[in-house]
RNA sequence: CGGGCCGUCGUAUACCGGUAGUACGCAUGCUUUGGGAGCAUGUAGACUGGGUUCAAUUCCCAGCGGCCCGACCA
């Protein structure tokens, strides 16, 4: 994409009104846009970050078994009344319609997901099974804060699984545990699978999946030897403590972020909505439901949290808005301008996914928003380089400087 | 929801009981061109509603909106 062709722009100082860092790095460079508190719109530039995300999640979710649904938002109000969240959960959104009917919009999906696979599952045959979507929620949060972390619409993949023992829905829920570290892995963050409170309808543990950050409303225990993380709210342990797991190392008291969670939600549902199948001795019996969240805007601004520095942000490659940050140095130069749209359509003809700076401005003020966007590679094209006959790629991670000869960039880009 | 702080051009801010200044942005022109350029000219503003006052953007009250701490967090 030519950057002149880019609606938004980059601000030089930060909203008034943000105070955490994912929000004030991501409305200066133009990622989003605030509507109200905890409620953003995602501009062109976040919008493509918020899709390379979820395309991580989905390949991680596919390959795992998940099938992916798309489920309504709006809600009747009737499942919600049979699970008894209509009455005890409240963050829910209520909507009553110009007729008096009652309805809500997802702030969470057992209640659709489950009835669908009641539909499908009737012997033991169908199981297991596992659903998911990408999808907003809306939760009626009394204080929504830090930016796009803690908002009250927001995107979230929300998986469903359905199972025939308590044995295939542990398998199940251990490989689910390794697709999410995988997930966070290729975001460029270390996450922590954490032992916590398993939630209202199970006294068993769930896993929290914590990203240390400062900018964190939990806090953790982890140890320094092994790959035990507990959350400080269910712990007995102290800092300065022996790990239970390893007895070699030390547990450590930190701020982390919860960017993922999974649940055992045993038989609660299916017993709400009256759901069984026929198992292998003929018998009616319920399905052993887990629940798998990640929040997806979360995610992303745990990155930015994570992934910035005094210039701006610094994306990881798999999340990068675009894989290169072309920049022009033309100083008004016919030849230099010739040259870099070449370069351009030589980068898109190779499939390469570019910004390419070609606004009329100066060096400077490119460079500074180059920095702010946080494109991960950056090639910049000037009379300097011309002259060499090369390119010159610079690392938005490192700064590292390489000059790179014009006949070998594709091969280097696409390596 | 309890507590605190705050609402001034598009953005960030200043001053003030007598209708508002600066910087950035934006527009036009000239110069400039590898780290947010310079000069000139122009553009644009007091959240809403009450109250006090000769006079309110300024003081008081309420509402609305925002941020922070706490609580909450399927």
């Amino acid at each position: 994409m030519r950057q002149s062709n880019l609606f938004t722009k980059t601000r030089k100082l930060a909203p008034k009104d943000e105070v955490s860092k994912n929000a004030q790095l991501l409305i200066r460079a133009g990622f989003i846009h605030k509507e109200m508190a905890g409620v953003y719109s995602y501009l062109p530039l976040g919008r493509v970050v918020l899709e390379k995300i979820e395309r991580i999640v989905r390949d991680e979710m596919n390959k795992i078994g998940g099938q992916e649904i798309k489920m309504a938002t709006l809600h009747p109000s009737e499942p919600w009344k049979q699970t008894g969240a209509w009455d005890n959960v409240d963050v829910v959104f209520k909507i009553l319609s110009r007729t008096e009917k009652e309805y809500t919009i997802g702030q969470s999906e057992e209640e659709i997901a489950t009835p669908i696979a009641q539909e499908y599952i009737t012997s033991y045959k169908d199981l297991p099974l596992a659903l998911y979507q990408i999808g907003q929620k809306y939760r009626d949060e009394l204080r929504a804060k830090s930016g796009i972390m803690r908002g009250r619409e927001f995107t979230m993949k929300d998986m469903y699984s359905f199972h025939e023992t308590q044995e295939d829905f542990d398998r199940f829920y251990h490989t689910a545990k390794e697709a999410y570290l995988r997930v966070y892995e290729r975001c460029g963050l270390v996450a922590k699978a954490t032992e916590a409170s398993g939630g209202a309808f199970t006294t068993k543990l769930s896993y929290e999946f914590m990203v240390l950050t400062d900018a964190g409303e939990d806090d953790i225990l982890y140890c320094d030897k092994c790959s035990y993380c507990v959350n400080a709210e269910i712990s007995d342990s102290k800092a300065g403590g022996g790990c239970t797991r390893c007895n070699i190392g030390s547990l450590a008291r930190a701020k982390a972020s919860e960017v993922g969670n999974i649940f055992d939600l045993g038989t609660k549902y299916a017993k709400d909505f009256d759901f069984t199948y026929k198992n292998r001795d003929g018998k009616n019996v319920h399905p052993i439901m887990g629940c798998f969240g990640i929040g997806i805007t979360r995610l992303m601004g745990v990155i930015v949290e994570a992934c910035s520095d005094e210039k701006g942000i610094v994306w990881p490659k798999e999340v990068s808005p675009f894989a290169v940050h072309l920049i022009a140095i033309t100083g008004g130069n016919k030849d230099i301008i010739a040259e870099a749209d070449r370069l351009y359509e030589l980068l898109v003809d190779n499939g390469i996914d570019v910004l390419f700076d070609d606004r009329d401005t100066r060096a400077g003020e490119k460079f500074a928003d180059a920095d702010l966007i946080g494109i991960s590679t950056r090639l910049i094209i000037s009379e300097k380089t011309m002259t060499e006959g090369s390119v010159e790629m610079i690392s938005r991670v490192d700064g590292v400087s390489t000059m790179i000869p014009d006949s070998e960039v594709i091969r280097r880009l696409t390596d």
